[in-house]
DNA sequence: GTCTATAGACGGATAGAC
DNA sequence: GTCTATCCGTCTATAGAC
């Protein structure tokens, strides 16, 4: 198996030990300090290894941060597709959406996108994926309750409970907190129809 | 952060046409290609100047970029005021919130506030100036329809108008669109409750 | 107020030894 | 695979002439 000289292992994880280092390292720097201290010098520093290394990996640092999206959005829908076999799976997509470090590097990667075009129409196809199988599975739930499409679209509460959870863990990093156990309710209540729960308790009092 | 050294001009805008000069093109850098983007070169140059007189407005960046959100935030305070005494309010506040240069520039923002923290605290002060204006507005609103603020709290419509309106604009500069529209339809329904048309203004409990 | 010149640090990336 | 050494570009910021 010949390698080109320039074609090096960008390919994906658990093939390298040093590789995967990588790749952890840049997303917990991007997490703490920002994507624009991820440089290749402290990613290197922060793996234990020299920089030159780095680009022996991920020739440009754009291929680096791929790679850290990737992987992330790759356990992010493992993750949702476990929530939706969940017995609550409404309980547990909540909880998945609402995972602090996944919306924080989740705005980073935004931001990076902001400058970098090829990083920006992955994050555009990872959000299409995402809400694909998101509403497909709240439209089966919504059809085993009975509801009309019409009266309230599976792709709706996918997109609310996304705009909800994710600005509320952004007000939350930044230390705003008020409100926010109302607008929860809100969603609650939005979403406890697609609830089908195994011994149907209700503890709402209307 | 260097103080005390040199105290320059860093303070409010009008004063001076090329610090002013100096903000707007700082603004549109960081639109066009976000904040990473907006270095002392680049603003100097969109702003027609020499890289070293920025230096003379902004000792240092971050004084620059503080400059930025503030007139901003201030002109937005401005704005929401004016749309909350609108004769539609909900209307106005909505696309008040719906600016897509608006919602940019906040993104920006939070991505930098990152690793900058001394943008952090101003934006976090920013925020909870501006909701709790509208909170206190969507209060007397609610009151005059009559609802109980324990059935709908005004701080949580303030908060989901919030989070429904950011985050579409963020997808939609994404390119992903699908569900906003039914996503805003159940927004409507929630806020449908705290508008009160001109033609329905004789009707006006307590 | 605005400029030229430049210091000094940091960054991406490559060459080539081992 | 990992290293040392290095090139070259860009950045923030300052000094000092005008």
């Amino acid at each position: 198996m010949t390698e080109g000289v320039r074609r090096r292992r960008i390919d994906g994880g658990g093939e390298s030990e040093t590789r995967d280092a990588l790749v952890r390292a840049t997303a917990q720097i991007m997490l703490e300090e920002g994507y624009a201290a991820a440089t290749s010098r402290r990613v290197a520093a922060r793996a234990g290894i020299r920089p030159p290394l780095v680009h022996y990996y991920f020739p440009t640092m754009d291929d680096l941060y791929l790679a850290v999206f990737r992987e992330g959005a790759e356990a992010n829908l493992k993750r949702l597709k476990a929530a939706l076999a969940d017995q609550q799976p409404m309980r547990a997509v909540l909880q998945l959406h609402s995972d602090p470090k996944g919306t924080a590097l989740q705005m980073e990667f935004m931001a990076l996108s902001n400058h970098r075009k090829a990083i920006r129409s992955e994050i555009a196809a990872y959000g299409l994926r995402f809400r694909e199988i998101e509403t497909a599975a709240f439209a089966m739930l919504l059809g085993a309750r009975g509801i009309d499409p019409h009266d309230l679209p599976a792709v709706a509460v996918s997109v609310a409970v996304t705009c909800v959870t994710r600005t509320l863990v952004m007000e939350t990093e930044l230390g705003i907190t008020g409100g926010h156990d109302q607008t929860r309710r809100l969603l609650d209540d939005l979403v406890r129809q697609l609830e089908l729960r195994p011994s149907q308790t209700d503890h709402s009092p209307d």
